[in-house]
Order: structure tokens, then C-alpha cells, then sequence
RNA sequence: GGGAGCAUAGCUCAGCUGGUAGAGCACAUGCCUUACAAGCAUGGGGUCACAGGUUCGAGCCCUGUUGUUCCCACCA
């Protein structure tokens, strides 16, 4: 905050400063304090191909407020950053550019070559998404950044490979999995996305073998799988097709003869019930291929083309294939019928291709004994999710998970450290490079040339980057780490991941809170994606209105778990909001004569109301942030600066700051000093730049050393003896008053240039007294006069408003219509004398009386006194008009 | 076929363990009141989707209905 304190914040230039110089003070830095308790939160790792996008920003906003809250707390707060290295996206990535700028492919360049390119890639824009983080805010511990294909994360990860092999949770098998002839690899279930397409139901003929005119009648979706048919299934209890059973039939265009056989897989109710058998290319043939000995033909090839030996359809790609054979089809009259049908395809989670099951030998976990332990956790209460529901979708993934395929035909990733033995043929798995078959010692080996897949060494985050596999004392300290802030839609990639394999490498989950944050979308409700270019850059808000803008609004306004919709006019609102603290402070200062934040021996009544009111708050917020309800703190300390501290306190001081009571003058500073900085400490988990800035600005509490900050400075506790529920309520009568003469002013016109005698007919007077310069500047009021209840005067030509502490009466006569006014009077009187009744029913319900906790009963007998009062003066009033 | 979310002011959403319905934006009126017009004051606007139930009391809890969104699942 420089000297020159314009009107208007600007948070462009200050956000940067302040960054830099936390950072350069270490105020970031996660240390092993043996007289703290760790706190610790590890990012999810963005990929390092990444642009930060408003996800981003609303999970680094989520881990950065509860950081910031916890080191104020006194925790050894920790957030350790690091980058994904993403296999498939920057895989893709890199080879675009070289085919874009250089007309290359990755085998032009070949593995080592390529992969030198990708290292380059990531060296170039690696850091692009870190420094983006700073713009935000983010508190982590930078010199700790990972990144998952570094030396150490490498290490946990061969560790991993090679432990899980050793216990049998790792395997190879040929089996059935999800292909994308796209990208070339093959995908875990949890990366093929399930889309409704319109498509076709081909009905197709295929003849049973030696009975003249008879048919099989089948259906498909995908035509181009009957080259790998192998046989056709019925269902054993199906008298349709009992006699068929046993029979073989041929396969039209190719000629194959296969078995006809029962299973009990297939619905008889479904179609005609006979289901063509294609076990190479489709998950549910495949266990029926199994439990029937069908043949396992691959007809398409790793590109998705259909393979040699299959005359003018070899070669072909897949949709190209359909359309040949079902041509062929119709022309040889084995077509039946086509139907439209809508149907679920699988599609590759990256480039959106249709995947195609295929047999295929992968690597993969198995999952059944990661799955036992890793729901315990959760069932009894090891790690929570928050908010609970995400539990619900977490236990109904892991029980019923499949083995989890782990291999990728990718060039960049961790590469599987298994080589075979050209010789023996045997495998030798091995913690480091194997120069040699362990079980023959033949040299004449070669390395498994597949990567595993990224989410892999992802899920070794939480231990990995704290040093695992070594024994090392960051490990020691701050593991199990606390909280992992992410979005619903990586529970199953990442969440689940993290859970078992912590729980299997460690013994330990590796946080006890799992808390979930939705999407945020765009105005209209839409996914902000690059195809539909409706994405909204956050840097360019927070260059615009401030990142400290941009956090309260991802913040605000949702709850979690729910996904929001981003409104570019929030941010707007919430940039008011920080320039309105601002100028509170400014205020401040342009009044500021004391240089040490303390709180005077001699309170006012507005004081202690101001004072009370933060003792109340600070707890709340402390709840809510203790229990992840972040918007609801939010919210809370954004009501108590606008309204409590800007809208009334700062006005009640006025008249004490401008005054000529030295003593006053400056107890009054004292009280807006202590409070404002109570204010901001609250608020900067969320908005920590302009906070820090205006608290530099500010005098200090004792014991605050020079060029600290406030980012180090502890978490604001209510001081019971600042607790004055009685001037609080005085206060509010006081205030009441000032809302009543307001409002009528207003109804009729009056502008606060024309100013007005005010009598205050009351048995409050002393209270009233209190609030003589109050009710003078923000009830602009020419001069007060406080008598007893007793003696009001005449309501007669007069404006007259009532509160159920007193009847106020304004000589505004010339702006008076008798009549309206009576009227406005009488359906006041109604209204209350209405809520009144209804609140005496209910004061009279013994059930209520009896039932209800003392508090509430207090609470609404209280309200019926002072609407009783309030009912008193207004018929008082109306019988004197 | 399972599971979950949502339905509250014109719009977008909050509403913590049941206790007099809230915010932001928008709207209306009056104010350049010496921190702030990115502001101040005041106001209008809601059968909390529908139907039952529990309770002294339901936006909140229970059951059902409707609409809507999402996730999971091998119906060819």
C-alpha cells in the first residue's frame, strides 16, 4: 500500500510484488517443525503439456485457502507441487509438432530420438503451468515441484512394478481390452468414455451347415467383427434352437464352419436368440469363447484395419470394411434387415475415437486383494470424502473393479523394466537395468518396449514425492499427507489409484480427507472445452479484475461437489468487494495517528458492538473452514466487512475521528485497527494479496516482528472478554432506529440535504442518549430530542415512524397527507398485530412450550414482547391522528 | 439395469445439527453524505417442483410422483 493510496485498487502490479516477495522470504517453504503438527496437502499434478484452466484455478484456489488456514493455525503447513507427465497427451502433443513443423512421424525419429524431443518439449513448457499457479496465489513449496518421469518418482514407480510382480498382484495376460487404433495403444477401462450414437442392427443369415434352407438369424452392430466370428451361441434352455445345438453353420462371405453352441450368456428374449460369436474382438464372446472352446480369430490389426488373408476386405479400415461387407451381404442375400439402433460405443477418453475391443497381451494389476484394503480405509472411516456421497460412488467402483491394464504402447512414459530372454524365453523383471536373463544369464536380451500407464506413477503421488521408496524424514513427518483437494471426475483415475496402492506400498492411506470439488462450467451450463472454444482463460481474469477477485468468486456461490457456472460479472462484484476493503483502509489511514495495533482500556458503546460482533464471527468461520464449508466462510467474512464493519461501524466512528476529543479520536482507531486487522487475517486465505498488502500498510500488534507478514500470522481467536451482548443490543435499538427514519425519508422523498428535528419518545432514553450523534449523521437529524414513553407528543402533523423501542416523531408536516399516512399506519398496525397472534398461538401450544429447546422458546417470547410494544405505540399512534 | 445430484426471487445460486426464507446480478426510487458512483440509502419481488407422512414446528427428515443432469454397467 503506497503512501499515495489512490481511489481505486489495483491488484495487477501488487499481486506480483507480493508473490515475489513471499517467495523470496521463504514463506512458502513446508519445514519439519518437531513442535508443530504437519499439515499437508499434495497438488494434483497438472500435465505438463497443460495451459491452467479454470478447473485448475478452482483446485489450486481450494488447496491454497486451506493451506494459508492451516500455517495460520500453526501448522507445519506443506503443499507440494509437481507436473504429470501425462503419456498419451504430450505424447500426442509432440508428435503433432513434429508432423505440423517437420513432417515426421515418431518413427522417423525413432524412440530415443523422440523421446529426446519430448524431454526438450517439457523443458520448454513444463513451467508454464507453475508460473501460471503463482499468478493465482498458490502458497506451495516450490523447491519441493516433482514431476512424475524425474529421477525419484521414476525409482517409486519401478519399485512398485517390481514389488506388486513379486507378490502376484502384477501379470501378463492375453486378454480382451480396450484398443484405440487412434492413438495405438491399448486403454484401462477407466479411459474409455461411453457414448449414445445412432447406429444400425444388421440382421444377418447365416446357414446351418447340411439343412437345406435353414437358417441362424443374427444381429450386429459391427458388421465388420463377422470375419472373427467363430461360432454362434443360443441359449441351452431355448426350445427354438434345441435340435441346432451341436450343428455348425457357415459363415457367410468367408465360409468359416463353426460350432453352434448353448450358453447360458445369451438372452432369449433379446433379438432372435442367436448371438454371433467374435472372442477376439468382443469382451462377453471372449468368456464364452472361453467356456466353449471357440477359435479366437483377430481379424483388425493394431491400426484398426482388417487383417491379411481376408481377400479385397484386408487392408481396409474398420468403417470402410463395414460398409464392403455389408454391401457383399445384402448382395449375396444374407442381409435380413436393417434397424436403426441406438447403442453404447466406447470412445477413447483422449481423442475420442471409437475404441475397439481386442485380444491382446498386456500387462495388468490384480485387483481383487488392492480393492479389500482400499475399501476398508473408507468403510471404517480411515479417509473420508467430502462431502460423503463421493464415498458412495468411490465403493461402488472398487467393488466392482476389474484387473486393471496398465500397459500403453507409448514411447513416453515409465517404461516396463521387464526383459526376455530371446534364449530361455523367460521374463526377468528387475529393479534396474537388467544386462542380462537372470534364470539362463544370456546376454541376449530385450526390454519390454511398452510404458506404463500415466496413472500409475500417479498414483504413488502422495508417497513419492515425499521421498518413497527411501525412509526419508519429510516421509517420516509429513506423511500420511491430510487433505487431497480434486475434482469428482478423477475419483476412479486417480482417488481410487492413490488409495490402494498407498494402502498396499505404505500400510497407510495416504490422507485421512478426500474433498471434491465440481467442474466449473460456463454461463450457459456448459463443460468449458477447447472444441466448443467456450473456455474462459483464468489469468485473463485475474489480470482483469484481480486474482484475489477470481478466488472469492470460484469460492463463493457453490457448495461442494456441485459444479458451478463461471459469470465473468462475479468476478466483477467480488473486485468491488477487495477495492471496498481497500478504501475502508484508506480511510483508515487518511485517519491514522497510532503505530501500534492495540486495543484501548475504554470502550464506546459502538465499540463493543463492533468487537462483539467479531468475537461471534471469528468462531463461525473457523467452523466452517474446519469443516471444508469454504463459500460459507466466505460468505460470512464478506457480509461482516461490507455490512458490520464498512456500512455501519466506519460511519459510527465518523463523528469521533472528525471530532475534537483527542482520547476518543484515538480509541476510535485503536477499536477500527484491531478490527480490520482481525478482518484481514480472516479473509486472507481467500483473498491473500490484497490482505497482505493493506496489512504491511497497517501498525502491528506487539510481538509481530518487522517485515513479517501476514500470511505467517495466526489465525484470529475470540477474546471473551470482548463479549458485550448488552451493548449489542442497545446498539441495535439505536440502529433500528436509524433503519425506521430512513425508511420512511425515503418513501416519501426526502433527501438527507433536509435535515429534521427528531423526538424519540421513549422508555430507552438512556440507550438513546447514547445514540444522539448517530441518529444526527445517519438519520439526518437536525437535533434530538429524547423524552419519556409517557409523555409523546402529538402525532398530528407530524411524520411519525415506530419502533418497538420507540416512537419517533419527524416535523416534516408539508410533506404529510393525513390520509395516506393513516393508511400506511393501519396496515402496519395489521401486519403486526397478524404476526403477533400467530406467535401468541403458538407461545400458548403447550407442545411448543414444553417440547422446544429453552433458547428458541426465549428466543420467540422475547419477539412477542417487542411486538407487543411495537403494537402498543402504533395503536397509540393511530388513536392520536 | 444400478447409483447419485439438482428443482428456493426475473437470472445464477447459498441456506451449517429442523426454530421468523438469504446473497450476487438485474429492477425501482432518492442521493456526487469530505473511504469507496467499482459507492450510499430505501424498496418491490418466493405456496422453497408436486402429493403424502413424522414433529409443537419442515426449504431442511421419511415415502412416493414429476421434471432435469451426471456417473457406473458386457444386452449381441
Amino acid at each position: 500500500m503506497n503512501t499515495e493510496l489512490p481511489k481505486v485498487y489495483e491488484p495487477q502490479e501488487a499481486e506480483a510484488r507480493i508473490y515475489k516477495k513471499w517467495e523470496e522470504s521463504g514463506c512458502f517453504k513446508g519445514h519439519r517443525d518437531p513442535k508443530k503438527k504437519p499439515f499437508t496437502i499434495v497438488m494434483p499434478p497438472p500435465n505438463v503439456t497443460g495451459q491452467l484452466h479454470m478447473g485448475h484455478a478452482m483446485d489450486s484456489t481450494l488447496q491454497d485457502i486451506l493451506t494459508r488456514f492451516k500455517r495460520m493455525q500453526g501448522y507445519a503447513a506443506l503443499w507440494v507441487p509437481g507436473t504429470d507427465h501425462a503419456g498419451i497427451a504430450t505424447q500426442i502433443k509432440v508428435e503433432e509438432e513434429l508432423r505440423t513443423k517437420e513432417n515426421l512421424t515418431r518413427y522417423d525419429l525413432g524412440r530415443e530420438k523422440f523421446l529426446e524431443r519430448v524431454w526438450d518439449w517439457k523443458h520448454k513448457y513444463g513451467n508454464r503451468i507453475v508460473e501460471q499457479q503463482k499468478k493465482l496465489g498458490a502458497s506451495c513449496d516450490w523447491d519441493r515441484a516433482r514431476f512424475t518421469m524425474d529421477e525419484g518418482c521414476s525409482k517409486a514407480v519401478r519399485e512398485t512394478f517390481c514389488s506388486l510382480y513379486e507378490k502376484g498382484l502384477i501379470y501378463k495376460g492375453s486378454r480382451i481390452i480396450n484398443w484405440c487404433p487412434h492413438c495405438v495403444t491399448a486403454l484401462s477401462d477407466a479411459e474409455v468414455e461411453y457414448q449414445d450414437k445412432p447406429g444400425y442392427f444388421w440382421h444377418i443369415r447365416y446357414p446351418i451347415q447340411g439343412e437345406k434352407d435353414r437358417y441362424v438369424i443374427v444381429a450386429t452392430t459391427r458388421p465388420e467383427t463377422m470375419l472373427g466370428d467363430t461360432g454362434v451361441a443360443v441359449h441351452p434352455d431355448d426350445e427354438r434352437y434345441k435340435d441346432i445345438v451341436g450343428k455348425k453353420c457357415i459363415l457367410p462371405l468367408v465360409g468359416r464352419e463353426m460350432p453352434i453352441v448353448a450358453d447360458e450368456y445369451v438372452d432369449m428374449e433379446f433379438g432372435t436368440g442367436c448371438v454371433k460369436m467374435t472372442p477376439a474382438h468382443d469382451p462377453n464372446d471372449f468368456e464364452v469363447g472361453l467356456r466353449q472352446n471357440l477359435e479366437t480369430i483377430r481379424v483388425l490389426d493394431d491400426n484398426g484395419k482388417v487383417v491379411e488373408g481376408y481377400g479385397r476386405y484386408s487392408g481396409m479400415d474398420r468403417y470402410e470394411a463395414r460398409k464392403a461387407i455389408v454391401a457383399d451381404l445384402e448382395e449375396q442375400g444374407y442381409l435380413v434387415k436393417v434397424e436403426p439402433h441406438q447403442h453404447n460405443v466406447g470412445t477413447c477418453y483422449r481423442c475420442h475415437n471409437d475404441v475397439e475391443p481386442i485380444i491382446s497381451a498386456q500387462w495388468f494389476v490384480k485387483m481383487a486383494p488392492l480393492a479389500k484394503e482400499a475399501l476398508r480405509v473408507v468403510n471404517e472411516g480411515e479417509v473420508k470424502f467430502v462431502p460423503d456421497r463421493f464415498s458412495k460412488t468411490y465403493t461402488n467402483w472398487m467393488e466392482n473393479v476389474h484387473d486393471w491394464c496398465i500397459s500403453r504402447q507409448l514411447w513416453w512414459g515409465h517404461q516396463i523394466p521387464v526383459w526376455y530372454c530371446a534364449d530361455c524365453g523367460k521374463m526377468t523383471v528387475s529393479r534396474t537395468d537388467a544386462t542380462e536373463c537372470e534364470h539362463c544369464h544370456s546376454k541376449n536380451i530385450e526390454r519390454d518396449p511398452d510404458v506404463l500407464d500415466t496413472w500409475f506413477s500417479s498414483a504413488l503421488w502422495p508417497f513419492s514425492t515425499l521421498g518413497w521408496p527411501e525412509k526419508t524424514e519429510d516421509l517420516n513427518y509429513f506423511y500420511p499427507t491430510d487433505v487431497l483437494v480434486t475434482g469428482y471426475d478423477i475419483i476412479f483415475f486417480w482417488v481410487a489409484r492413490m488409495i490402494f496402492s498407498a494402502c498396499e506400498q505404505t500400510k497407510k492411506p495416504p490422507f485421512h480427507t478426500v474433498f471434491i470439488h465440481g467442474l466449473v462450467r460456463d454461463d450457459k451450463g456448459r463443460k468449458m472445452s477447447k472444441s466448443l472454444g467456450n473456455g474462459i482463460d483464468p489469468l485473463e481474469i485475474a489480470d482483469k479484475y484481480g486474482a484475489d477477485a477470481l478466488r472469492f468468486n470460484l469460492v463463493t456461490g457453490n457448495s461442494p461437489g456441485n459444479d458451478m457456472r463461471f459469470y465473468t460479472e462475479r468476478c466483477e462484484a467480488m473486485r468491488n468487494f477487495a477495492n471496498k476493503i481497500w478504501n475502508a483502509s484508506r480511510f483508515l489511514k487518511m485517519n491514522l495517528t497510532i503505530d501500534k495495533c492495540e486495543l484501548p482500556q475504554k470502550l464506546e458503546l459502538e465499540d463493543k458492538w463492533i468487537l462483539s460482533k467479531l468475537n461471534r464471527v471469528i468462531p463461525e468461520i473457523t467452523e466452517n473452514m474446519d469443516r471444508y464449508e469454504l463459500g460459507v466462510a466466505a460468505q460470512k467474512i464478506y457480509d461482516f466487512i461490507w455490512d458490520d464493519y464498512c456500512d455501519w461501524y466506519i460511519e459510527l466512528t465518523k463523528t469521533r475521528l472528525q471530532g475534537d476529543d483527542e482520547d476518543s479520536k484515538v480509541r476510535a482507531q485503536q477499536v477500527l485497527c484491531y478490527v480490520l486487522t482481525n478482518m484481514l487475517k480472516l479473509l486472507h486465505p481467500f483473498m491473500p494479496f490484497i490482505t497482505e498488502e493493506i496489512w504491511q500498510a497497517l501498525p502491528h500488534e506487539d510481538g509481530v516482528e518487522e517485515g513479517s507478514f501476514l500470511m505467517l500470522q495466526s489465525w484470529p481467536v475470540a477474546n471473551e472478554a470482548m463479549n458485550f451482548p448488552q451493548e449489542e443490543k442497545a446498539m441495535e435499538l439505536i440502529m433500528d432506529a436509524i433503519r425506521a427514519v430512513r425508511t420512511r425519508r425515503s418513501e416519501m422523498n426526502v433527501p438527507p440535504s433536509k435535515k429534521a428535528q427528531l423526538t424519540l419518545a421513549t422508555d430507552e432514553g438512556e440507550v438513546f442518549r447514547l445514540g444522539e450523534a448517530f441518529l444526527k449523521k445517519l438519520a439526518y437529524a437536525s437535533e434530538v430530542n429524547i423524552v419519556p414513553a409517557s409523555e409523546a407528543p402529538a402525532a398530528a402533523g407530524q411524520v411519525t415512524v415506530v419502533t418497538h423501542a420507540a416512537q419517533i416523531f419527524i416535523p416534516l408536516a408539508e410533506l404529510v397527507d393525513l390520509e395516506k399516512e393513516k393508511a400506511r399506519m393501519e396496515k402496519e398496525l395489521k401486519k403486526n398485530t397478524d404476526e403477533l397472534q400467530k406467535l401468541n398461538t403458538k407461545l400458548n401450544n403447550p407442545g411448543f412450550v414444553n417440547k422446544a429447546p429453552a433458547h428458541v422458546v426465549e428466543a420467540e417470547r422475547e419477539r412477542a414482547v417487542k411486538l407487543t410494544e411495537l403494537v402498543a405505540k402504533l395503536q397509540e399512534q393511530l388513536s392520536g391522528m
